[in-house]
DNA sequence: ACGGTGATGTCACGAACTGACATCACGGCT
DNA sequence: AGCCGTGATGTCAGTTCGTGACATCACCGT
């Protein structure tokens, strides 16, 4: 018979998503955790970098992102990114349940807010490379990147406070549209309509 | 006579940065930098809530920023960001050495670099609640407030590795410009097709 | 049966913070 | 002048995070 227990790393999961949401997650330590799992600390740091990661085990995300990315048709960069992110919606909607009660987690430390905007941020690195490799300039590249996961940034932090009026793939195309609204309204659209595809315009 | 020398918190701030830059952030120590600037670590923590707050004493910035927006002329929502952003360069236009300086050490360090974004996510608040205060809703105001801090973000970085070729105002307002350029343009099909996705079907 | 491997345990430790209490120049008040 | 409150610092003890080094031993392939 097996010497341990087998998946000691969900075991890990498990119990510190619990504890996290029942304690709080300052006031929970390491030691509870690996505890609670029936293994030691160093079981925990092994398969963990450390207490916040187990929250953010979210690389499937960047996956389709790059994907999506990828693949998509050719169009204008910011349909291209409304693509991806659509295309990555499903990711969260279909644990909209625990998404919720993860981002509650979240929202009540700033520790865990840090590092869920460092997670963003590797998205947006993610994304920008996979727009370059489509040809963007880097500049245009990155710019577009960040401008899609401040979209999104938005669209979520508005699906999670309204439950179920819209969906995250709905908010997302919202949102974007506000996004041209915005920077396009005052001034004439239609002035740099030369017939160009995707965006080669260089940053003047 | 007075029982310390005086401003221990400045020749804190002193000793963590020449240190930060000498040997790296991580094999610094609060002992260290206590050390050099002649205090206890005790007292670093009193005048700093962790060993990263040293690098980020940026609050001018947010009264700028806040500052700059609520006083703007009425305008369209990203004309009054172009304009808190580039009364804002300032602050890093004039001591341009130190910031870069600065700049490398964080570049340097993954925890450093969330201790930043942090700090940004907290000017992206500023910039939304002095929009609200404007009159946007505020769904708009967020946006509005990712997106102007979303092209300070990539402003910047092109300010920091392009030196002098550019003030970081020019900057700030090229990025702006290719924002709108980014989602503004030629998209003629989008007034009239707001439904599917195309190449939705084929993509896995 | 044998030896290598990988997941876990054990131990020891440094370094980041924190709470509680002590000290004592300074500045104001009487 | 003398007293007193205050604020900045020191001292100390303790908790928790995170890591390196080494030990253990079921399992698996040969």
């Amino acid at each position: 018979m097996s010497r341990w227990k087998p998946d000691a790393r969900g075991r890990l999961e498990k119990a510190a998503l619990e504890l996290y949401n029942d304690k709080g997650f300052d006031a929970t330590t390491v030691a509870e955790i690996a505890a609670r799992a029936e293994v030691t600390e160093r079981t925990f740091y092994r398969h963990f970098v450390d207490k916040r990661e187990v929250l953010f085990q979210t690389n499937a995300l960047a996956d389709v992102l790059a994907h999506a990315t990828a693949t998509a048709a050719p169009l204008a960069p910011l349909e291209v990114i409304i693509h991806a992110l659509t295309e990555a919606a499903p990711v969260f909607e279909e644990r909209a349940e625990l998404v919720r009660q993860r981002q509650a987690v979240i929202a009540a430390n700033p520790e865990l807010q840090e590092r869920e905007l460092a997670k963003l941020a590797s998205l947006v690195s993610t994304l920008a490379h996979a727009l370059r490799e489509r040809g963007l300039d880097s500049t245009t590249a990155a710019l577009a990147a960040e401008i899609g996961i401040a979209a999104f940034k938005v669209a979520f932090d508005r699906w999670i406070n309204d439950p179920d009026q819209h969906t995250l793939a709905q908010h997302i195309r919202e949102t974007l549209d506000a996004t041209r609204h915005l920077t396009a309204p005052a001034e004439h659209a239609a002035a740099t309509d030369d017939g160009s595809l995707p965006g080669q315009e260089n940053v003047a």
